[in-house]
RNA sequence: GGUUCCGUAGCUCAGCUGGAUAGAGCAACUGACUUCUAAUCAGUAGGUCUCAGGUUCGAAUCCUGACGGAAUCACCA
């Protein structure tokens, strides 16, 4: 039993198909060139083989050829009970009685779906925030996706090591650290109850708030008339300049500027009083995020912080240099030509010997390598920085570093809103704290106006109520395919009807509110229903394809595959559970078979869903 | 300008290793709750799969070129 298990039906059939085209054409193919599909609904059967292409070897059409091999295999395979040919398309009966055995073996597997360890290990890289301003939508997308992908990883067999590189030093932080300090008043989070990440945010945007009023005035000054008249160019009006101007203000003019800007340069120079604000600022960041991560249901295994990291690399330019991988100009900046990969040249250090972005990343991921010994490793990062990690993978590569092979960008498409992209500048930005409550203030609402859940005590309700507007959430954003930019209209976010997080997990409570019903049932009956119902066949079909799912989620890190396949999964149990009785089943051993079909859907949506990060409830 | 990604119903999205009549949901309209809980189900309507060529027995899917949108091309991160 255990040797053959692990045979797929389909690589089953396809190996037969190839054996009767050997046998009865003399044509040697392999399985892998051989179209199948799942037969569609409209015809009779399981599974199709596609039979044009053999039309032109064997001189023979297609209709031929399909009633030729469906005889072979109802003759030569015992789980092929029945044929159709229809055009060039041949449709397989599977027999009854593998989906019946299937189905049993899988009652007692409480990890169906997932694979055997592989002996592989994987770091995923994901969230990654600035420590400056509270997390926002964007940030919501990148970790559903970076979790959603880390579960998969595992469930496909990988040992997952889920890490995070948290931005903590910088311009930014010293700018919220500048505004606390000039305007704060020794406020602090405790003191006005605001939620500690979101304070400091509130800083930073105070900050832009003094500085845009410092620029204003600033430019009704002769200085910078002067600047007006000596730097703009032929066509550009005063306010178009002085907008294009800001970050030369910034740097050049500006009092809060460099103000800001000393303060990082205390930081870096290690000042005691710089740091130990920092410290202070960042912690409360700290305590925020993990607020939101802990609602959100996310984790990391392992923490890296910029102000430990950004002055790594440097011995891995040493070790490019030695290799002639880089090349170093008269001005002492370090360079690599990827001319060849098509990508330029590329600095990797500053003349004055200092690390740039692609520096501290290169040394980063050397760190992590020697941290924990990753074959993989999975960066979780929007799109706009894709130039910026093919360039880092191919120089990893030509650097010979041992997992350059394992690397992996999962890059996302940016989260616009119906009225176009986010912007801080304009307030347009989506919360996660806010975005959260929101949902789960609307599942509030609908659960209320059903009233399902009057009868359970109140912190149930709650946990129960938390789950749906999650899911909602969490199912709207991650059914989207990573890549493409996505429309997110907060209306349909916490939309419960349909294709969301809520249809699903309904389809798993009504399983649970059966079986509840059910407990005293005898199983053992379920062999005595043996004429199995088209729709019954098609929904263990379903389930027998999850493993495979899996994988190919897995394999493509995409986890809008899962989704889409555990919606699909959750209708089809609907229209069953609507058309087909269960308990008051009426052929002898259906309710039983019923029941067990039933639970193992519940099972297969629970651990799909669980990949997803999403929760069932038991009731709602 | 170079490179990469995207373009499917009014809207949000599946389908893309080439296969049968292109699918869902939302929104609109119609019907099904004394029933294993209707956050459900059934139905109506909605399409030149951006366009034009090419490859093929067969193209939403592959190739070429246009058009539209996005990102990127810093001694920024």
């Amino acid at each position: 039993m255990q040797a053959t298990k692990s045979l797929n039906i389909v690589d089953i059939l396809l190996e037969a198909v190839r054996k009767g085209l050997q046998e009865h054409f003399e044509l040697d193919v392999s399985t892998t060139d051989i179209t199948w599909n799942v037969t569609r609904k409209e015809f009779e059967g399981d599974y199709t083989i596609v039979t044009f292409p053999f039309t032109r070897t064997t001189k023979k059409s297609p209709e031929q050829v399909g009633a030729i091999l469906g005889e072979y295999l109802v003759a030569n395979l015992p789980e092929v009970e029945a044929f159709n040919v229809v055009k060039g398309f041949l449709n397989l009966v599977v027999a009854d009685g593998f989906w019946h055995r299937f189905l049993m073996q899988t009652r007692d597997n409480p990890h169906y779906g997932y694979l055997p360890a592989n002996g592989q290990k994987v770091m995923v890289e994901f969230s990654s925030p600035n420590t400056n301003k509270p997390l926002h939508l964007g940030h919501i997308r990148n970790i559903l996706l970076g979790w959603s992908t880390s579960r998969l990883l595992q469930a496909a067999g990988y040992e997952v090591v889920k890490v995070q590189i948290v931005n903590d030093r910088g311009i930014a932080i010293c700018k919220s650290m500048l505004a606390w300090e000039k305007f704060g008043e020794g406020r602090t989070p405790a003191s006005t109850g605001i939620k500690s990440d979101h304070f400091v945010g509130d800083y930073y945007v105070l900050f832009e708030q003094k500085f845009q009023e410092e620029y204003k005035s600033w430019q009704e000054s002769e200085e910078a008339s002067q600047v007006y008249a000596a730097r703009k160019e032929a066509d550009l009006d005063r306010d178009s300049f002085f907008k294009a101007y800001k970050n030369d203000y910034f740097n050049d003019y500006s009092i809060l500027g460099k103000e800001a800007r000393n303060l990082l340069l205390q930081w870096e120079a290690g000042d005691p009083a710089a740091v130990a604000l920092w410290e202070k600022m960042n912690a409360w960041v700290y305590a925020g995020f993990n607020e939101t991560y802990q609602r959100l249901g996310v984790s990391f295994d392992k923490l890296y912080y910029e102000s430990n990291t950004y002055l790594l690399g440097k011995d891995i330019i040493n070790d490019g240099l030695n290799a002639g991988v880089f090349y170093q100009k008269p001005d002492q900046s370090v360079w690599i030509d990827l001319e060849d990969a098509k990508l330029d040249h590329k600095l990797v250090l500053r003349s004055d010997g200092t690390s740039v972005y692609m520096t501290q990343d290169l040394g980063t991921a050397r760190l992590r390598y020697q941290d924990f010994g990753v074959n993989r490793m999975v960066y979780v990062v929007a799109d706009e920085q894709n130039y910026h990690f093919k360039v880092l993978f191919e120089i990893l590569k030509r650097l010979g570093e041992p997992y350059a092979d394992g690397l992996f960008h999962l890059s996302y498409g940016m989260v616009d809103l119906p009225t176009g992209k986010m912007k801080s500048r304009e307030g347009t930005v989506v919360d996660a704290d806010d975005l959260m409550a929101e949902v789960i203030g609307e599942a509030r609402g609908n659960s209320l106006e059903r009233g399902a859940l009057e009868a359970l005590p109140e912190a149930e309700r709650d946990e129960i109520i938390r789950k749906i507007g999650l899911a909602a959430l969490k199912f709207f954003i991650i059914k989207v395919h990573p890549r493409k930019r996505m429309v997110f209209d907060p209306k349909e976010s916490v939309d419960m009807q349909g294709q969301t997080g809520p249809y699903i997990q309904n389809a798993y409570v009504r399983i649970q509110s059966v079986l509840r019903k059910a407990a005293t049932a005898d199983l053992s009956e379920a062999d005595r229903y043996v004429a199995l119902d088209v729709a019954e066949k098609q929904l263990i079909a379903m389930v027998y394809d999850f493993p495979t799912q899996v994988k190919t989620a897995a394999e493509a890190y995409d986890p809008s595959v899962i989704a889409n396949y555990c919606y699909d999964l959750a209708k089809s149990y609907h229209k069953f559970y609507h058309d087909f009785p269960i308990l008051k089943a009426d052929i002898p051993g259906a309710s039983a078979f019923r029941l067990i079909l039933s639970q193992i859907i519940a099972g297969v949506l629970q651990t799909g869903m669980d990949l997803l990060g999403i929760e069932m409830p038991e009731r709602m």
